[in-house]
DNA sequence: CTAGATGCAAACGTTTTGCACCCCG
DNA sequence: CGGGGTGCAAAACGTTTGCATCTAG
């Protein structure tokens, strides 16, 4: 990310929090920072590791500190199946994306769709709600896999399964 | 659900099992019985109280037994948000459908919609796989509270959010 | 008879909480 | 000066695992 998209995004969190009576400490400045700078998922026990000794925030903060990221909108809590609990910060670029997973090499592919937009208002509408929020998860396997013996997400992939990993499409 | 079909699922699980050189023990048939029961969303943790004495069994065993049913593709994991770990028994007779949650009352409605199955092929192809599953949830509010101000689901609801209340549409 | 299944309890990883202290406005 | 914020450690929670014992086939 462009240290300017990062320095709009800690404006919109600090715009956030100020808008709660809340402070923008340097501890939650820290975290939007390390949060926002790539477009990982990520778990809160990764962060801890990879705040610096300089920036080091106690785990308690961690959590307490993405439970408000959440609750602005900046960040969404998603699932990917095995009860995993991950963060994706790239709803704010991208707000209606979706997440496809490759079975073979767990591959996470991140992608739109507008048709999937309007159908979701659709059948809401239809069920008499009105949408506030979806959350779509495909699998699938990789074909080029199967028709080739080889891919290049797969190659990548001979250390195990790379989380993180994405494609914008 | 009718006698007739928790038969012929009780069937389906012990040709899994045996498929597997796996046993069918008494422990698993109770299991098996108590989730195709009914249609309910559950938590591991939730089975243990409902199993009666006369059928006890213990967690370990419960956990165990779930991954299996899961493995077979009977019972299906699901996300309904907040990291909350869900199992859901509807996909044998619903093997396409999707979750609604109303965002009022937490209400949740399960709908099948072909089209989302179309598209959703459309769009793995697109990327370059091959479907395999997907797991759609959409969140919404009620028209009928905000227009009527009441609604009957939330008139239930009353006693607090009501896991496991669905309609099919 | 024996591989697989169970129950128990301990271990595990993650998340939440209570509380004393700290610091920003 | 006061109310929010932090860190620490303990607790809570859901799930997994090792092991001795049991049992279905």
């Amino acid at each position: 990310m462009d240290p300017q998209s990062l320095q709009a995004i800690l404006g919109q969190a600090q715009a956030f929090f100020a808008s709660k009576g809340l402070r923008f400490t340097k501890q939650r400045e820290a975290l939007v920072t390390l949060i926002f700078r790539n477009d990982e998922h990520f778990k809160p026990e990764d962060l801890l590791p990879k705040l610096g000794k300089s920036h080091a925030v106690s785990r308690a903060t961690v959590y307490r500190t993405i439970a408000l990221l959440v609750e602005s909108g900046m960040l969404r809590e998603i699932s990917l199946g095995g009860g995993e609990r991950l963060y994706d910060p790239n709803f704010l670029q991208s707000p209606h994306h979706n997440h496809l997973i490759c079975v073979d090499c767990r591959k996470i592919i991140e992608f739109e769709d507008p048709n999937i937009d309007v159908m979701q208002n659709c059948i809401t509408r239809r069920l008499g709600f009105s949408p506030t929020q979806k959350a779509l998860r495909i699998e699938g396997s990789c074909d080029r896999l199967r028709l080739l013996g080889t891919c290049p997400n797969f190659k990548e992939g001979k250390k195990k399964s790379i989380p993180g990993t994405k494609r914008r499409v």
